[in-house]
DNA sequence: ACCTGTCTGGGACACTCGTCCCACTATGGC
DNA sequence: GCCATAGTGGGACGAGTGTCCCAGACAGGT
């Protein structure tokens, strides 16, 4: 094993857990396979990291930061709101659909961190991050459809994550991908009723 | 150890990991764990269930026959339908602020049944039966308020389960009570939309 | 060139896990 | 009353877990 910086590895294993534990799930993560899929002998972990827990810690910030960035990816170019959110929301399933374990070990470890003593705080800012992505997301949204929100964008994005986190786990149980589209059109013709004129654009539905 | 018949202890074997699922996970659920709560021998449980994986299944069944008697509950005196069904999502968010154990244990079981190979068709059946409970509901709903659905009734149900997963897994994560019925009143507004005009009576918003 | 401190990695400890074996005992049908 | 059958329960096995120790090796600053 070449020589590698203590903080290096531990960004290192944070990224092999992360792949283990969309592959296998969060409870085959162990520290012996998270090291072997990093290629790295089992003491190494403890030195880099002061427990498994610590690691998957930095798993959650690894997951939140990426999905931050693919987002933005998420914004489409309809000109209608109904379309602009129906488009969004079959991006975000895409993605799922492309890696559903990842979606899942996210779910697993807002599981286990709820759990775990030493990790109540996790699942709070986890979600809080989420509904700040959404947020913004949705703001952007209005100011390029040229419309305004007619209620709180901040309840408005836990909503939308609250509609997507729930029709993901649908899908994760029965794969039936026709009813999860058919779910996020109609989801998109009811989030559509908060649409409000802004600078004179016309209301949709 | 009293004598009881196999199948009796199978049943207080399912409702002791129910309990102890509930109280401190589903990982904490061990075979010692459950036949500890129920005050058993070790040796009983390889003699009621041929396995843990078994056992679970039988939780499994054991929570929905539960979900499906609360069900009815749900149901207000809301005359409108707004209303209505600002009701039922609040009835189902007062269930889960009251043992919020369980419903995570739920989400846990899922998650891990996902995971394992011999529980691979279990969550499927359980969203099945979600699925047909919240179809019921809207079905016996709609006849009361003396309205139809515009929407096929099997998609509005799944999307409104999905609604109540994802509220549960955010306030789960942070706890938010005030956020949470805010965006109860959002989804009640947006649900809303799909109510149509059936026997003459008038539709809402 | 040396030497302090960072990094390596084999091995082990103490524990929990699901499952199983087997000697034992109470029970219901004859 | 006897005996096959169903139920009991202590104990153990092998595998897997997170964590830690410690002897060794390499690096950069002097």
């Amino acid at each position: 094993m070449a020589r590698i910086a203590a903080a290096d590895r531990r960004a290192r294993l944070a990224e092999a857990a992360l792949t283990v534990a969309a592959r296998d799930g969060l409870a085959a993560a162990s520290t012996r396979a998270i090291v072997a899929e990093a290629g790295m002998p089992l003491a190494s972990f403890h030195y880099a990291v002061p427990s498994r827990d610590e690691l998957l810690r930095d798993v959650v910030g690894l997951v939140v930061a990426q999905e931050g960035d693919a987002a933005g990816a998420l914004l489409g170019d309809a000109a209608d709101v109904r379309g602009a959110l129906r488009d969004a929301l079959g991006g975000y399933l895409a993605l799922v659909r492309r890696d559903p374990g990842r979606e899942q070990a996210m779910f697993e470890l807002t599981q286990h961190a709820l759990r775990t003593p030493g990790l109540h705080d996790l699942p709070a800012e986890q979600y809080a991050r989420y509904h700040a992505v959404a947020a913004a997301l949705l703001e952007t949204g209005a100011a390029r459809l040229g419309i305004r929100w007619a209620v709180p964008v901040a309840d408005l994005a836990r909503l939308v994550v609250g509609i997507t986190d729930g029709a993901t786990l649908a899908w994760l149980a029965d794969r039936d991908d026709a009813a999860a589209e058919r779910v996020l059109d109609l989801a998109a013709d009811a989030l559509a009723v908060f649409a409000a004129p802004d600078t004179g654009s016309k209301e949709t539905r």
